[in-house]
DNA sequence: GAAGGAATATGATATATATCAAGGCATGAT
DNA sequence: ATCATGCCTTGATATATATCATATTCCTTC
């Protein structure tokens, strides 16, 4: 697959997830990370991290959507979670490992900015606010991917696919019509059932006119149904 | 439940974990968290940490070995994993969130060393190396959990009962005889399946000569066929 | 030692989900 | 234009798992 990579000098003055990521920075130490960081965009489908390549820079997500995914041993691939601006994904293992565990594709074009990992590691030990600042907002991307995943455990089928039609919904849309920016074989490798069961349900639910689908377009015409469907499993 | 604490003052040097935890603190540091910091035991049972009650301590797991579970919506509890000293589980919200999302509860006899988290956050803050490094460590237990669930979520019934038996086996009681410290409940609620079929399976098992069943002792007979079936799911 | 409750165990049956098969509809390659 | 390929769709069937019913064993407590 052909990755494009637009490396162009980003606006930092403009950026307005720069304060957020950077808490409890220096002016002098982000000027210093500004000028030496890329920042690349990628289609929809293009691979922005490949699991087992080495970890060298920390790339946080500026604009997009993507999807966090792991190869498993019959190699089939498991979707762990779709993330958006601001969910730490890439950063899961950043500090712990040498070599990525998960890789992540854009599911939506998408903007990172990546800084080389030395020189982040070099405010980290040097400024330990900074540290548990970015502590806390990893911790709590794990814990809002280990809690989610509880939730999608403990339902069935239905409440599966009713939960992540809610979740590109109100999460990620903000509209009860949208486009399904995944296929049905990637819901079905983040849900963990099978393809055709999750046409089926799809399906049922244009029958029960809780949604319409028009190819991958999906409007949701009772949400309040879909959200028991959900709570009830 | 009656929780019986038994306070007293723990034997630093001693202690085998304290450079694990506190790598990069300096001696001083060390010896003022150490004389104000208290030593918990706790039964086979016993409630550690309680779902929505205050992050007020930094907790470590010293001895023993607990669960780490989550009361889901229908009121059943749902077991996210089991955790050996080392494992930071007590640790995975304590800075991003004030109060617990999760419950742990021993479930062999433990021993916890209990540190005020203003104390901790006031080393964090001053120490970039030290917050580094507890962060590694932190990191280290998420991406374990996270595995470990895609794992399980990949096999079926077979395969997961397989999994957590050679766990048991591998992982905790280095032996191939041990003494099952879950009931067949707890082990239905961490794989995310009824009780009845995990009995029936241990059964299934025994009958196939794979297991020998004492009660609540297991014993591995033939750990090949184990392997074989916690592969193939 | 008896009574009660929880955990364990097993069978019969219902339900949910997976698998297999076949066809339609796009899209890109030749 | 035609073919191949991948995705979507539906139906029929097989399989896995849940549910319900009922014993049994093992503690605990009186």
């Amino acid at each position: 697959m052909y990755v494009e990579k637009v490396m162009k000098s980003c606006n930092c003055e403009g950026c307005e997830l720069k304060l957020l990521f950077f808490e409890n920075v220096s002016n002098s130490e982000i000027e210093a990370i500004c000028t030496r960081k890329t920042q690349t965009s990628y289609k929809k489908g293009e691979i922005i991290i490949k699991e087992e390549n080495e970890i060298k820079e920390f790339i946080y997500l500026k604009e997009g959507l993507v999807k966090l995914f792991k190869k498993s041993s019959n190699d089939k691939e498991q979707i762990i979670c779709f993330a958006l601006p601001l969910d730490f994904v890439s950063l899961l293992s950043i500090f712990s490992e040498k070599y990525y565990n998960y890789s992540v594709t854009a599911i939506e074009d998408s903007v990172t900015c990546n800084i080389d990992l030395e020189e982040i590691k070099n405010i980290a030990t040097t400024n330990g606010l900074f540290t548990l600042n970015l502590m806390e907002k990893v911790n709590k991307t794990t814990d809002r991917i280990l809690l989610d995943f509880l939730e999608v455990k403990q339902k069935r089928l239905n409440g599966r696919i009713a939960y992540i039609l809610i979740y590109f919904s109100k999460s990620v849309y903000h509209n009860n019509t949208f486009d399904l920016p995944v296929s049905r074989k990637e819901i079905a490798e983040y849900i963990g059932m099978t393809i055709e069961n999750v046409i089926r349900t799809l399906s049922d639910f244009r029958k029960d006119n809780i949604i319409r689908i028009y190819g991958s377009s999906i409007e949701i015409v009772d949400m309040n149904r879909l959200e028991k469907i959900s709570e009830l499993s």
